[in-house]
DNA sequence: TATGAATGAGAATTCATTCAT
DNA sequence: GATGAATGAATTCTCATTCAT
C-alpha cells in the first residue's frame, strides 16, 4: 500500500526532481552528480537518498513523469477538426512546450541521444501505438484531399524535430540570431505557421 | 615548430580520433572513460595520453575537425544557383551526412545540450558568419519573388532540426518506424523534398 | 532503579533480541544491520534504539544471556553420577542444543572466530572457573580407574567440538551428506554414543 | 592467454593475499575493508583494486586457492595401508594445519558459518565426492574388522571438528587453558591419538 | 512509545592522470 | 613510442545514530 505523501515528503520529493532536472537535462545522466543535486535542491546527499533510493531511481522518476506529459499535446489533435488547422496547433503547442519547459526537452534528448538506454522499451510500445494512430488520422484527411500527401509519420517528425531545435539547441539558436531573451520563439511561431500553412494546404 | 607526423603517429592519432568519436558520441563528454577510448582504439591509456595531452584534448581535436565539415554544405549553397534547387540540395547533402556521419552529429548535439561549453564562441563566430551570409542570399531570394517569404535564419533551422533528427533521434525514429536498416533514409529524402518543394515555391 | 518492564517493553524487547539472533547469527556483528533487525522484529529503527542504546547493546545482551544457558549443560554434570554416562549425557544435552538452537551456536563461534573483543574476559574468567572445576571431576573418575585416561580439558574440548560442529558448520554438513531435514542429527547421536562409549570405558 | 605475472605483480598479489587472509579471518568479510588490506599490504587502496578487481574478487581467490590445500591431507588417506594409523596419521596432520595456518581455517569457518554464500557449490560437489569416496574405504575397513564400526561420515565430521576446534576457537582454548604458545598442541596431538586409537581399535 | 526526517562517517569503486622504465 | 604500476580526487551508496515531533 502506498501511503499517501506528507507534507515535508512532498516538498522534498519536489525540491529534488525540479534540481535533479535541472541537472540532468544540463549534464546528462553520467555528467551530473549526486552532490549538484542535492546542492540544488537544499538536501544532504543522504538525504536524498532517503527519497529515492539512487541517482537512477530519480533520473527514471524525471523521464517516467516526463513521457506522458510529453505527448499531451500529440494526444490532443482531434480527428473531427479542421486538418490544417488542427496540425498547426499541435506544431504551436509543442513550440510552447519548447519555450516553457526547455529543460523536459533536453533531458529527453540526452536520453535519445545516447541510444534511449532507459526508456528504449516505452519508445516502441506506447510512443509508436499513438504515432501510428495519429498518423493514420492523418493518412485520412490526405485520402480526402483535405491536406498535401505527405508521409505522415516524416511529417510528425518533422514537428518534434524543428520545435524540439528550439529548446534543444537554444545556445546555437541564441548565438546565430544574436539573441538572449524568449523574443524569438514569436518569429519561430511565425515561421513555423507559415511554413505548415503552405506545405500542407493541398 | 611542429614535426611532420610519422606513419606510426599518423595512424594512432587517426585511430584514438575515430575511437573517441565512436565513445564520444555514444555517452557524452562525461559518460565516455579513456578506457573505453583506449580499449576501442587498440592503445594502452598512457600512450593515448602521449599523444593527447588529456581527454578534453580529444575531444577538443574531435569538436574541431567536425565544425568545418559540418559546415560545407550549407557554404556551398550558390547564389547564382536556382534557389527552390540550392536550399533542396542543401537538405538533401545534409540528410546524406546525418545517414553518414551519424555519430559526428550526436557528438555536436551533446555538446550544443549542455550548453556548448567548449565551443560556445565559436557559434557566435564563425558561424552566426556563415549562416548571416547565406540568410541575405536567401533573403535576396525572397525580395526577388524566387521563393516564398519566409524567415531566412529560421529556414536554415529547419533544415539542420529535420535533417539532424534523423542522426541524433535515431533510436526514436527507427522505434516508431519499426525498421532497422537505412532504408527509412529514402522515405525521409522524398518527404523534405516534397516538403520544402511545396513551401517554397511562391 | 530499574523499573520494572512493562507488557509491550517486555514484547518488544523480545522481539528484538529474537530478530538480532536470528540477524546477528547468520551476518555476524558487522554483517548484521540495524534495518534488518528492526525489520525482522516489527519495528521501527528509532525504536530499536529505544530500546536498547546501540547496536553493540544488542550484541552484547544477546551474548550476555547466551553464556549462562550455554554453560547449564555441564552444570548438570554429576559427580556423584555414573561416570560414562554422565558424558555421554552431556554430549547427548549438547547435540541437543546445536540442533534445537544453532543460531545461538553460530552467534557464539562468530564471537570466537574473531577473537571474542565482546567476551574475551567471560572466557577467562566463569567459563574457564567451571572448566577448571568440572576437569577436576574428570579427573577424579580417571584416578579412580572408572574411565580411560584422557586430558580431561581437553575432552570437554572435544564435547564442544563435535556437537556444536553440527550447528556451525550446518550447511557443509548438509551439502556433504546430501540431506536437508533434522534426520542426520539420530545418525551424530548414534556414532557420538558409540564413539564415547569405546573411548572412555576404561 | 594468461600472461605470466611480472616480478612486481607476483610480489604485490602475494601481499594482498597475505594481508587479505589476515583481515578476512579475523573480521569476516563484511566486517573487513579494503582499507584494512591495503595497509596491511602495503598499498594503495586505488592500487589493491589494480590487482582485483573488487574485494570480493580477493576473497573468492583466496577461498579457491584454500579449498583444495585444505583438502590434501584427506587425499592421502591410505586405502591400503594400516588402518588405524591412516585415520590417526589424518588426524595429525588436519591438527598440524591448524597450529600452522589457523587463519586459513577461520577464513574458511567463517564462510560456512554464514551459510557459505561463495563456495555453497563447492561443497555439495568435489568435496562431497571426496569424502563419500574415503567414506567408502572406511567402511571397507569396518566390514573387514579392522576398526571398529562408526558411522564413516560423522568420523570425518569429528576430525574436522575436533582438529578445527583448535584454529577456529583458539580464544577460547588459550583462555581456559591459560596459556600462549603453541604448547597445547602437543597436548592435543596426544590426547586426539588417544582418544582415536581406543574409539577405532576394534 | 513511536516514527519520519536527517546526517556524519565511512566504504567500495571509478577514473583521469602521472611515474618509471 | 609504449606500457605496467600507482594514485588523488571524486562519486555513489550504506549505515549507525540523532533529532524533532
Amino acid at each position: 500500500m502506498t501511503q499517501p505523501l506528507t507534507r515535508i515528503q512532498q516538498k522534498n520529493t519536489t525540491a529534488i526532481l525540479e534540481a535533479a532536472l535541472e541537472v540532468f537535462s544540463q549534464h546528462g545522466f553520467r555528467g551530473a552528480t549526486l552532490d549538484q543535486i542535492a546542492k540544488a535542491a537544499g538536501l544532504s546527499k543522504p538525504n536524498l537518498l532517503y527519497y529515492f533510493s539512487s541517482k537512477e531511481a530519480i533520473h527514471e522518476t524525471l523521464l517516467n513523469g516526463l513521457m506522458d506529459t510529453w505527448l499531451d499535446p500529440l494526444r490532443t489533435l482531434n480527428p473531427q477538426g479542421n486538418p490544417v488547422d488542427e496540425i498547426k496547433g499541435y506544431v504551436q503547442r509543442k513550440l510552447e512546450m519548447s519555450r516553457d519547459y526547455p529543460r523536459q526537452s533536453r533531458l529527453f534528448a540526452n536520453e535519445i541521444l545516447q541510444g534511449a538506454p532507459r526508456i528504449h522499451d516505452g519508445l516502441g510500445g506506447p510512443l509508436k501505438t499513438l504515432v501510428d494512430e495519429k498518423a493514420t488520422v492523418i493518412q485520412g484527411w490526405i485520402d480526402a484531399g483535405k491536406i498535401a500527401p505527405l508521409d505522415p509519420h516524416h511529417l510528425i517528425f518533422s514537428i518534434w524535430a524543428m520545435t524540439q531545435h528550439y529548446a534543444d539547441f537554444d545556445v546555437q539558436v541564441r548565438q546565430v540570431l544574436g539573441v538572449s531573451g524568449d523574443a524569438h520563439f514569436a518569429q519561430a511561431a511565425e515561421f513555423l505557421d507559415a511554413f505548415y500553412t503552405k506545405s500542407l494546404t493541398p
